[in-house]
Formats: C-alpha cells, structure tokens, sequence
DNA sequence: AATGAATGAGAATTCATTCAT
DNA sequence: CATGAATGAATTCTCATTCAT
C-alpha cells in the first residue's frame, strides 16, 4: 500500500540474446500503468499481459510498489532522453530556432506516454514522492538545462539580453504549455495538428524575442 | 441482476444551522478524496469519518461514482469561485494592477484544495471524463473570461495592443504557472512565500507588458 | 430469514371504497414474487411498486415472510378459485365431458400466475412448509374432490367402473399434466396452443376411458 | 470497470486418489444448492463446508452463477445417470417388467437429490433457463428413450398396440408422478413406503396395459 | 527462477428492519 | 398510520502476496 524503497536488484539482462522476463514484466506494467494509473492496474492484469504466472512478477521485484518504480525511473530514462536533444539543430535564423524548439517541445509532451507519465506523477504525488523527483530529473531538468545553454549562448553574443536565464529557461518551457499541452494533460478536446502546434509555437518564439530580443 | 430503485435526493440543507448529514458526507468524501484520491478512498473510510453507517452512503448517492461526482461539483462551485474575483480591484498603474492580479492567481492556484482539484482532475481523466469539464467551467473558464474583459478595456483605452485577446489572457494565466504551481502539483519542494510569489508575478507582468505595451 | 407464523391482522377494508393500502401492497408484493421468487424480491422493490413508503410495509405486515405468506394466501384463494368449476357444465357425451375437464385443467394451469405459484410453492418448500398445505388445499384438493365427485356419480350410473374413486381422479389429474403442464412448469419451449392442449386432452380422455368404461 | 482475467481452469482430477479442491468445493456447493437453493446459499457457506478461503473459490470458479452451472451439470451427468438402466432387466412377464419399470422410476425421483435438482430447476427457471435444458437432456430425455425402445419392441413383438409411441412413454412418465412424487416435490407428507410405491406402480402398469394392450 | 493454487483482508453494495418525527 | 433516513450485518467479488512443488 505504501511504496518500499529498496530498488530490486536488476539482474543483468540474459546473455541468451532474448529481452529477459525482467523487462517483459516491466514493459507490460508499463503500458498498463499508463494507462490506467497505479491502484486501477493488478498484478494480475500484468501477469497475463506479460505471459507470465503471478508468482513470477514476485521473483522479480519485492512487490507492487517497486514495480512501479522500476518501471518508472526505466521509462523516464527512456522515453524522455528525446527531449535533451531539444535545440540541437543549429538555425541561422535565431526566431525560427526558437519557434521550431517550442514545436519540438509541444510534440514531444503531447505524446501519450508522456502525458500518461505526467499524470501518474501528479496522481501518485502523495503516495510516491520521488516520482516527481524522477521525472523533473529525466524530463525537465534536462530540457531546462538544454535551453539555459543555449539562452547563454545567445546573450553571450548580443542576440538576447537575458538577466536571469534559468528563470527565462523555465518561461520559455511554461508558455509552451499554452492551451495544446494544458488542454492535453486534462483530456480535453483539443486541436493537436501540426498547424496548431505551430501556432502556438510561433507564438511563444514572439513572446519570448519581444521579452528578451535587445 | 435487480435494478436499483431510490434515486439518491439531494435534500435541501436543513435550516437548523447544523449541517445535514448530506453534506456531512460530501463533506467528509472531499476531505478524503482530495487527500488520497478517487481509487486509494473507500466508502468505509468516508462512513466512518462522517459518523455515519456505511449503508447510510447509499441513501444519500447511489454509489461511489456519484458521490465523488456531486463532491467535485460542489467543491468546483464552492472553492473555485473566488478565481472569478481576480482584477476586480482597480489600479491606477497597470503594471502594479498586472503585477497583482497574478499573485492572486498564483495563489488561488497554489491552495492545497485547487492542487488537490487539479490532482484528482488529471488522475482520473479516464474514468471521469467530465470531471475536467467542471474544472474548465468552473475554474478555468471565469478566470479566462474575467482577463479577457479587463484586456479588452485596456486595448480599447490603447493601454496594451493586442491582436487575439483570447490567447492573450491564456498565455498570462498559463505564464503564472511558471516554477510555484508547476512544482507545487508535483508536490515538489518550492519556495511558496509572498516574496516568492511577488517575484514570479512581477517577472510575469513584466514579460507580458513587453509582449503587449505600445 | 426463517417465516413467522402469526397471521397479521387484517385491517377490515376501509369503508371508504378505495382498495386500502394493504391491498396495494399485497398486490405488488404478489407481482414481484410470482416473477422473481421470493429471495430475488426485497422490500424496497415492493414498496416502491406499491408507492408507499419502506417503513408503511412493516406497519401493515410484521416482516417479509409475514407479507409473503399472505400474498401466497390471499393469491391461492382468488386466484385458484375457478379450478373448483371444472365439470360444472353437464355434457350428454361422457368422452366429450372428460375431453373438456382435461382441456380446462390444462389451461387453467399453464396459466403464468399458476405457473409463478407452482414454482414458488416448489422453491420455498423447504423455507415455508405450509405453502404447499395452502396451494394443496385451494387448488388440488377442491379439483380433486369435484372430479370424484363427478365420477363418483357416473360410477353410480354405471358409465365407469371405478374401484379406487379417489386414485382415478388422481390419475386424471395427473395424466393433464402430460408435456404441456410439465415443460410449462420448467420454462421449456412447449407447444400451448389450443389444438396443441385438445390433443393432450383428447389423450387424457382415451386413455381415462380405455381405463374405466364398462 | 475493469476486466476479469483468469479463465477459471477445470484441472484434471489429480489421480492421488484424494479428490482435488476443485471437486471438494463442487461438492460442497452442491450439498448447499440442494438444500437450501441458489439465492439462500452464500459463497461464504460453501467456502466454510469446503474447508478453503472464500478467495480459493474464485481460483476455479469465474463466480457464483459458474460455480452454480458446474455443479449443476457435475450433477445431472453423474445423479441422473441411473435413470438411463430403466427397464434394463428382461421380465418374462410384461406386466411385472411395467410394474417394475414403475417402481424404479418412482424410487429414483424422490430420492432427495433428484428432488432437490427439480426444485432448482423450477425456482431458477427465469435465472438459470439452460437448467432446465440439462435436466431434460440427462434426466428425462434417456428415460424416455430407453422406455420409447422398449415399447418399440413390444409392438413389434405384438404385445402391445402404440400409435404414438413417444406420447406413450410420456404418458407412462408422467403416470409415475401420482401422488407420491408430485407430493414429495412439495414436501407434503406422503408415504413412501416401498409398499406404497409398488402400489402406485401396479396402479399404473395396470393402466397403460388397459390402454394399450390388445 | 517459474508456477499457480491458496489465502485473508478488504472493497463496494444490498437489504430487512427500526425509529424519530 | 405514514414516512424515509439510519443501521449493521451479510453478500459477492478483488487483490497483493505467499509458498509448496
């Protein structure tokens, strides 16, 4: 009921060439706990998804709870490596730049798995406190990072005039949830095409030059 | 197998000053829901810290379903009201009216019974689809409509210049989100006090007098 | 859970010409049972079929057997009634009479509400012994003693020759029950049109003859 | 809400000569069906005579109406099977082999178990309406058959004269009921004495040789 | 490691009955 | 008499976890 903190040891993956039970359970958790939030999901729905006995989950990982967090910290691992490589394409023109980073950004925090991420992070805050921890680490504080940089950069060459650029770090990454991501996370009915994420995307590259352009 | 029969009644509260049962109830559903959420919340808990029997919970709401349902809207109703109440205050300056107007939004939103909304809205968007539709209405929505109004006077008195008001007053609600409400609904560690508050809603209203001023 | 066996009091009719509210109850109490037998039945159901109040039900009758035991008598002297006509009407024709005292035993039981108290009479046998004494007495017995009766006569008259008067109305009332009564009572698809009860009763009429005549 | 998984598993006897849980639980479900019908037995009774956990149930039943339906079907094949060697025994003498054949159909339908399995069947006729189906497939079809062949032969042999055989079988079935079984299936007091049963059995081979011997 | 039957605590819900008004 | 909220025991069923094989 309450989550333990000892992570299961992570037994090597099987030299036999074949993904191990080990991530066959975590794989089929996970998709489950995306998308039905941690209480509605029970060892057995991921016992007969991943094909394997109940027993077998328990030879695997202490219980339900460290289930959960393996699979967590794994699929943040994984699936948010993406958004490092935010801002990495070089643009000689410094608004298309920004506005083609907001895209990415929007795109890459609409995909379902990433709002599945985001809501059993808010929904099991109580209950599991490193979550959020985990997923600022994998997901945002990289992204935050990644943009400083590069807001650095540019003030260092007279293109931005920033005074507190983590600060500006964090704007540019808030007003990127305008509306779309908002709306997304909320399961409300939302124009998620690429035209509108342009939109809103270019909108955010305006806002962010009339705050920060010399 | 049998239908069932009584619908539950909403009896008016009885004007005896004593709360009636009913919102005994309500009461004590909210309290717990919002602490532990919809799933980890169960009937025997709510019976027991209302006083009452657990049987006593099906004559007033046919399951639990519809009593968290009629829990949400009253407290959509009832805690989400004042939200309509911001920039009612006059301001001879804008940017000290701007400036205040997001403190009071950031901390409306940083109330632990709007997370606690907020929280429970995201987890359980799949199951209670509408219950993101309440939160719209009843919190979003008047917030939007109330910042859209002032916006307009002031674009008519030439104070700002804005092209789509509408975006407008989502971006300013959405950039009070930055940092405090963000990481505070992830129940991560912030700085909540005024002076914190007072800086994320100056930078706000600086940002968004550089984005709109003539 | 177990029957009680005092009989209420039977509040005389109101004299004010309306059907009392005992006979509401009763009335809907007797159309819930005969569908659903007696545990599928509760007294929520009835009352709100009879459109009075859960708490009325227990001021005209003391508990749910109580009300049971007197749908099932008030139901088995109304309803049962008119098997005590069969063989009223003289026919000239011995092998006509018989056919006909077949054909209306048949129908009058395949007749749902006769069917509904069969069944219920067989479910609670164990529950409430006296259920069968009730139905044995208003609707066996009655019929039974008419047909030996009228045999009786015809045995005087020399038209049968009956040893044990009592068995061969026993045997008549048997045979009827060939197919039609027997699949009826199991909700088995069967055959209940009229032509379909005249061959049964032209049978039973043969058969009797072959049995008894001179 | 969510959906069932585990397909309840009918594991082969295990051949220790000990009887399996599963076929205990079957057991002792059907000790309780029996006796007090479907609604009135609870699982945690049959949990309790079975000697396993009210969750045990659940690892081999999908639920209560499944337990009901195995049990039922366990029952009618293995109970009922008896019914099949009526008549069996060649008898010099057709009458004595009628009388017999009576006498035997009678003593095996008020054995306790066949009584019970009719009334389950009459009460549950709206809940369960495949019950009866399986009652009739083990139960009374073969009867009927194993008695239509009988009388096959002897018509052929010209020691009795049957248009319509089938009918005669129902009727010689539906004969045996007199008295004894029709009012031990309500539990109404009645001798069953085996000299009132070779009574009615004489009753009724006498009859049918009066209707359909030369 | 793998299995899957067994467990017992606890979940939601129903129901006959009572009782103050 | 009539009402309907209150009750608490009982019911079906779920679930995380254990353990012998």
């Amino acid at each position: 009921m309450t989550q333990t903190e000892q992570p299961a040891q992570r037994p090597s993956r099987n030299g036999k060439g074949t993904s191990s039970k080990y991530e066959q359970i975590l794989q089929s958790a996970g998709q489950l706990f995306l998308q039905q939030g941690y209480e509605r999901t029970s060892m057995s729905q991921i016992a007969q998804l991943a094909g394997v006995s109940k027993g077998s989950l328990y030879n695997h990982f202490e219980n339900k709870a460290d289930l959960f967090t393996a699979f967590f910290e794994e699929c943040s691992r994984t699936r948010l490596n993406t958004l490092k490589s935010v801002s990495q394409a070089p643009q000689p023109d410094l608004r298309t730049a920004l506005e083609q980073a907001a895209a990415t950004i929007i795109s890459l925090m609409i995909d379902p798995e990433a709002i599945g991420l985001y809501r059993i992070v808010v929904a099991e805050a109580n209950e599991f406190p490193n979550l959020a921890d985990t997923l600022w680490h994998y997901g945002v504080s990289r992204t935050l990072t990644g943009l400083s940089e590069w807001f650095a950069e540019k003030h260092a060459a007279g293109q931005l005039i920033i005074k507190d650029i983590d600060l500006a770090a964090e704007q540019f990454l808030t007003m990127c949830q305008t509306r779309i991501i908002h709306r997304s996370r909320l399961s409300l009915p939302v124009d998620t095409s690429q035209a509108s994420i342009d939109g809103v995307a270019s909108m955010v590259a305006d806002s962010f030059l009339r705050m920060y352009a010399p």
